[in-house]
DNA sequence: GCGGATCAG
DNA sequence: ATGGCTGATCCGC
């Protein structure tokens, strides 16, 4: 939770100073100790870490629970910090199964197909590693509220969320995930950058100072992960908050703090022009299609390839089960055409009629996502019938409104004040009035085909996501 | 490939 | 009157 949220709840709370350096020192010590589990245990980020204990099981012959627990408690006993722990068949559900029994428990799902399906059926899909604030929005907008409820939908997830989507939310309907575990230094990184964010900034003097000083940040970091970057990526916020981010790709792969500077100064430019009178809270800097310095011993140690041409592991789509029938129905065309004939002109029409239902639902289910994107700040949920309705009430610190004073429904509306659509809606209306005095709003770089609907913010791509006709 | 958006930690 | 920073991935164009 945001500090001055936590604050506005708790004006008595006591508020620590990070110190990340002891928590590195920390989380070091207890590397050290599930190295012995799995020596190569991947570490997913400082108080993270996956480990396959199966061969640990194995060669002291003792239960995954069991040595789990001995790990927790030798944790305990050396460093003197408490871990939580899932235990699993691959690597999705073990996460999931950690947060079963936070703080200082463990949680052991049966490596069983029916064990794990009955688990994911009453599993809300937000309790999924990739499963957001906005996503989950979405799929209870069409009525996916479990991992459970993906199944009857499936017909319609791929044509609403896309290919990558669907095969993912089939994935946890399914329970599936990755079976693999590997130190992170074996992952390729992808991207180096830096951004800091600062007061209101307007002068294009300043603005190229902090520009100058980003480029020494990156610079430090580049000679640190030892990479050249070929492309380079300008981001700035805007004092409304938009983020915008702009590219170039210079003539070499850079990683000198000069060449940075060099190539991303007519980015700022350009935006400057494109947004006249442009002041910034957030400036940043990152490289990406990186080029890596490090001597091939280093690189081919870790077994990686000079220029990695990419290699398909995407599993293929499983083909629906429309799809199938219809291929079915195809083949038997072929030979008893005679008797089928009539049937077949049935099912035809049969088939037509389902087509067309199923595309009425489709465009029902769009809209409902749409919906409640607009304005979904505005729904309250309807209290439960057979609950006593709730008579006090409590102020949201951010907006000051009353909230029905369930914990669940506080927390929800919390999560939904902060969220960018509401903060972005806040800034356009803020915006608008302003313009109406006289200062000077942002002109938008070309926004192609909007005809004053949606008050004229950014065309949200995923708005119409869907084309009739 | 670019730029926006979402997600995680 | 918005939490900040780093990095990854996906989508539409």
């Amino acid at each position: 939770m945001a500090g001055f949220v936590a604050k506005k709840l708790c004006p008595e709370l006591i508020m620590l100073k990070l110190n990340f350096d002891k928590y590195i020192a920390k989380a070091q010590e207890v590397r050290e100790i599930i190295v012995d589990y799995d020596p190569r245990f991947e570490s997913a980020s400082i108080d993270e870490a996956y480990l396959n204990i199966t061969e640990y099981c194995r060669t002291n012959d003792i239960a995954p629970e069991e040595a789990v627990e001995q790990l927790r408690m030798e944790v305990h006993e050396k460093t003197k910090i408490t871990i939580s722990a899932g235990i699993a068949a691959n690597a999705k559900l073990a996460k999931i199964c950690s947060n079963m029994n936070k703080p200082n428990g463990q949680f052991s799902l049966p490596r069983e197909r029916n064990a794990i399906m009955a688990f994911m059926r009453d599993l809300p899909t937000r309790k999924v590693n990739g499963v957001g604030r906005v996503f989950e929005r979405e799929l209870d907008a069409v009525g996916v509220k479990t991992c459970g409820d993906i199944y009857q939908y499936r017909q319609y997830l791929a044509k609403l969320f896309g290919d990558k989507a669907f095969a993912f939310l089939m994935q946890c309907y399914l329970g599936l995930g990755r079976t693999t575990v590997q130190p992170a230094e074996e992952y390729e990184r992808k991207s180096v950058g830096t951004e800091s964010t600062f007061g209101e900034m307007g002068n294009p003097v300043e603005l190229r100072d902090k520009l100058r000083a980003t480029a020494e940040e990156l610079e430090k970091d580049m000679v640190r992960t030892q990479f050249k970057g070929r492309t380079l990526c300008l981001k700035v916020k805007l004092h409304t908050f938009e983020v915008f981010t702009r590219q170039v790709i210079p003539p070499k792969a850079v990683y000198l703090a000069e060449d940075l500077y060099k190539y991303s100064l007519p980015m700022l430019s350009k935006l400057e022009q494109e947004f006249p009178g442009m002041k910034l809270r957030l400036m940043g800097l990152r490289c990406t299609h990186l080029v890596s310095m490090k001597k091939p011993d280093t690189m081919a140690f870790f077994g990686f390839k000079r220029k990695s041409t990419s290699d398909q592991t995407e599993s293929e789509s499983p083909s629906s089960d429309t799809a199938k029938r219809k291929a079915d129905s195809l083949d038997n065309a072929g030979e008893g055409q005679w008797e089928s004939w009539p049937d077949e002109l049935l099912f035809e029409d049969a088939e037509r009629q389902e087509r067309e239902d199923e595309m009425q639902e489709l465009e029902t289910l769009s809209q409902e996502i749409d919906k409640r994107r607009h304005h979904g700040k505005e729904i309250v949920p309807n209290p439960k019938k057979g609950e006593e309705v709730e008579e006090d009430w409590w102020d949201c610190p951010i907006c000051g409104r009353p909230q029905a004073a369930s914990e669940r429904e506080f927390n929800e509306h919390i999560d939904l004040c902060l969220s960018r659509q509401t903060i972005r809606d806040v800034v356009q209306e803020t915006a608008e009035s302003r313009s109406r005095d006289q200062t000077p709003v942002p002109k938008r770089a070309k926004m192609g085909n909007e005809k004053g609907r949606e008050r004229g913010v950014g065309g949200d791509p995923k708005q119409r996501r869907l084309c009739f006709g």
